[in-house]
DNA sequence: GACAAAGGTGACAACCTGTCACATAATGAT
DNA sequence: ATCATTATGTGACAGGTTGTCACCTTTGTC
């Protein structure tokens, strides 16, 4: 979390310097992007930096807070417009979030962060005075009383165990498209077939299957 | 891959970079290791570690071949050993590579990889000449047709996202007790959970459960 | 012995990060 | 208005990194 007083800035300043720190984490990946290029194109000293962000992952977490959020909170609202049907939930939430993040201008950053060691954090992360694991669960909790059972007659543990196999389904997903540059066409059927499988598995009975 | 330089070196010398190398992988992930502190202790000169590697990443690719070796094999190995009982293969893969990776000093490289941006090329990884798909595919040709369709009824194409799915199970598990440390008490049950969520789904019909 | 080919080397340029003693600006109190 | 205090901004610096390249040394062959 940036300091204090980072928040304290003109907002005039503190929007400047994300639009430096956003040009950057496009350009490369969050390993290899540059302080200084950042400072540079803000046009800030190096020292303010360092009161300003721990390190350029601090500057990160604060560029991604937006993302991260409507993501999390996509579950919960899209559940209850939904009558608690879960299915149609993941199979919406890919493209929804690669729509919107294409939108807001994220899309770049997340492209990068999905080839560096940050993907995971990226669907786990709360804010970052709670350990990562706590966020999910607190999320979790909140998800499981509203499903509809009939759909998914899932114990909380496998319900846990669905949405864990969902999110790296998901981020095989956007990998597949923001990395490996495969269409949409490929990559949403694949994505679905997946959760399909989580739904009925690979001993799936063959009326379960035609209907869906 | 290593230059025909690099393998034209007498055994000796090769061992001692490899002793080297092991030492700093084992110390710090990928990312942060130092090609100096390697030729340091392998007591090589900077200009000879670029005639033998392109980049550190190089040499851990040698460093990791006789793992993913071992790994890719294993499937096929033990399929045929199982009369085609692929579940029965997926409960056991993960225990025993940790054991494996364990006896062979391996472990604690595989540790700071998990936690960088190389888990997925892990798993993924073919020789470094034809694609990682490519590899993959020729892996999942080899094993389907001597599948137990009794007990695995999947197309092709459903065969490849369970095995899509399950590697990125294995890979949460990994992540799970190597970095996380939680005990091997905890993930392996979770592990096997994941494994019969992709076999038999949420929806499970009971029979189907109790019968495992 | 001479010469070519193969192998080895370390100084170098160009970058990076995080820190810290200091300079400057803003605020409040007298 | 002046002074003190607090908040903010700064850039030089130490200590690291990587990849290159002109040069030196060893080896093998004729």
């Amino acid at each position: 979390m940036p300091t204090e007083r980072f928040f304290r800035l003109p907002k005039e300043k503190a929007e400047t310097i994300r639009q430096a720190a956003m040009q950057e984490f496009i350009r490369v990946s969050p390993e290899e992007a540059s302080i200084n290029k950042i400072i540079q194109a803000a046009d800030i000293s190096r020292g303010s930096f360092y009161t300003y962000f721990e390190d350029k992952y601090d500057l990160l977490d604060w560029l991604m807070e937006d993302g991260i959020k409507r993501y999390q909170s996509f579950y919960l609202i899209e559940l209850k417009k939904n009558n608690g049907d879960i299915w149609d939930v993941l199979d919406r939430v890919f493209e929804d979030t690669i729509q919107w993040a294409t939108e807001e201008g994220f899309v770049g950053i997340i492209r990068n962060v999905t080839g560096s060691n940050m993907t995971q954090s990226l669907f786990d992360a709360g804010p970052r005075q709670c350990p990562p694991e706590a966020a999910r669960d607190a999320c979790l909790k909140q998800l499981y009383p509203i499903v509809d059972k009939e759909k998914c007659p899932a114990s909380p543990e496998q319900f846990q165990d669905l949405m864990e196999m969902h999110a790296m389904s998901l981020v095989l997903a956007v990998k597949m498209f923001l990395l490996e540059k495969k269409p949409m066409e490929q990559v949403v059927p694949a994505y679905r077939r997946r959760n399909r499988l989580l739904r009925y598995g690979v001993c799936l009975k063959s009326e379960q299957a035609k209907n869906n």
